[in-house]
RNA sequence: CGGAGUGUAGCUCAGCCUGGUAGAGCACUGUGUUCGGGACGCAGGGGCCGGAGGUUCGAAUCCUCUCACUCCGACCA
């Protein structure tokens, strides 16, 4: 894309509202605009990094097995009065009625729906297990929302839903779906933290909430640092296979990981001192299994071998692909702005034409920028350098291409990681060899 | 939902206390000189001072109501 031409809104200062990094920093960077309280517009930007978060989660989800579908925003208020929720929900719901008196809401979570769904298609045992998720707008409304999209009313996320036949079955899906989540968020370049996560009344060590190291989480956490070592895209587990899941949820949760809230402090001290590790957190994701807490209450039951009814169990996964994107910037950022990690940048890299005109300038930059128009932006503005390159900067651009006179009439390009900082000098044909790298 | 604030140009803010023709910097338009880390000069454009009502000869400024937004706390993907 070409920065002259683009609907890139950077900001110079800080917006009055802003007041933590990421929020700043999206509205420094163009990426969003507020609507309302807790509501924003995307711009090109932001809308790039969301869908770039969005299509890790789905390659990883439908890797682990689970099938895409997508459910309204809208619901109908009979389905939350069926599970017995449409009280117990609160003033968090968004209630609405439409022209014929009818009592809808505007989704805060999917359970009732797919339970729903599902108890309409499956009707045998033989179609067990199922794993179903969408990545669609929630809203909550929110008595206070703040920090932008981390704690909005209107979000994206990605909700999906699990029914296994059994207890033995459904603790298979939810290692599988925990591996999932742990490449997932490696894929993202950060780390997330997998902690046990407090079950409410239904017990048992089935629920994980993943935590994004930041100075700015809402939760303190405490864990092994062994965690922050693991390779999860390396694992080396067959998830067909329940000895090979258990082998890795066991050396898994073998490393101590909680949230103040969970914390023991007497498992705590035997963490070796040197890899203990407290900060604080963002929560990115959570998974939980709940048993037949909705089968049950909405009646949705299948036929088992001889005939009887069986209520599946059921589990839940989200991941909160809008918080994501404040969360990952929380976590990578500099004095200067962003520093995106390569799998979600709006752009691989930023051309950067020193001087706008200069025949030699402009020949190299549209040589490198026709290479890869999409993954690239061009800032081709009639800017100054130091313009430039602060906007580069801001927007965390992992690679800076920079074409300047002296260089391109040696047909050299400087290339800049914007993470470390370190520059080197490129062929034409060095810095297309990069490209090319980026793009795959 | 309790407490505290803020609404003035696209952005950051001054002016309000003590009423008298709407301001600055940045951004934007034109122009000239500049040109490797947010240049400078000259000339311009841009405001129902959040909204409604009131007091007054006169309201951005004082009073009442209202709407929106932000922050702190209790609660949460």
């Amino acid at each position: 894309m070409r920065l002259s031409r683009s609907f890139l809104p950077t900001l110079k200062e800080n917006p009055a509202e802003a007041q933590i990094t990421s929020h700043r920093l999206m509205l420094r960077a163009g990426m969003i605009r507020q609507t309302s309280a807790g509501i924003y517009a995307w711009l090109p930007a932001g809308l790039r990094v969301l869908e770039n978060i969005a299509n890790i989660v789905r390659e990883e989800q439908d890797a682990a097995g689970a099938q895409e579908v997508l459910m309204p925003t809208m619901q109908s208020a009979e389905l939350w009065k069926r599970s017995g929720r449409y009280d117990d929900y609160g003033p968090e719901m968004l209630r609405i009625r439409d022209r014929h008196e009818r009592d809808m809401l505007f989704g805060p979570t999917n359970e009732e729906m797919i339970t729903d769904i599902f108890g309409q298609v499956v009707k045998s045992y033989k179609e067990l297990p199922q794993v179903l998720y969408q990545i669609q707008w929630k809203f909550r409304d929110e008595v206070r929302p703040r920090f932008g999209v981390m704690r909005g009313r209107e979000f994206y996320m990605k909700d999906g839903y699990s029914f296994d036949l059994d207890t033995a079955s459904a603790v298979d899906t939810y290692r599988r779906m925990m591996l999932a989540y742990l490449r997932t968020f490696q894929r993202l370049g950060v780390r997330a933290i997998p902690m046990r996560a407090d079950t409410g009344p239904i017990g048992g060590e089935l629920s994980h909430e993943f935590l994004i190291l930041a100075p700015t989480g809402e939760s303190g956490v405490f864990f092994d640092s062994a965690l922050e070592d693991q390779d999860w895209l390396g694992e080396d587990v067959d998830t067909n296979d329940r000895a090979s899941l258990e082998k890795f949820f066991t050396r898994m949760t073998s490393f101590y990981a909680a949230t103040d809230e969970m914390h023991d402090e007497k498992a705590w001290t035997e963490v070796p001192a040197d890899r203990q590790r407290e900060g604080r957190g963002i929560e990115v994701g959570h998974i939980f299994n709940f048993g037949r807490k909705y089968t049950q209450s909405m009646d949705i039951a299948v036929s088992g071998p001889d005939g009887a009814p069986i209520y599946p169990e059921m589990g839940s996964y989200g991941i909160g692909v809008s918080r994501l994107v404040a969360a990952i910037i929380e976590a990578s950022h500099d004095e200067n702005g962003i520093i995106w990690p390569q799998s979600v940048a709006p752009f691989k890299a930023v051309i950067i034409n020193l001087k706008n005109g200069d025949a030699q300038c402009d020949a190299l930059c549209e040589q490198l920028y026709g290479a890869a128009p999409r993954a690239l932006l061009y800032d081709d503005r009639a800017e100054r350098a130091g313009a430039k390159f602060a906007d580069a900067d801001l927007m965390g651009h992992p690679w800076q291409l920079i074409v300047g006179p002296r260089g391109a009439k040696e047909g050299k390009v400087e290339v800049k990681n914007r993470r470390t900082g370190e520059r080197t000098e490129e062929t034409l044909e060095g810095a297309l060899a990069l490209i090319a790298k980026l793009q795959g």
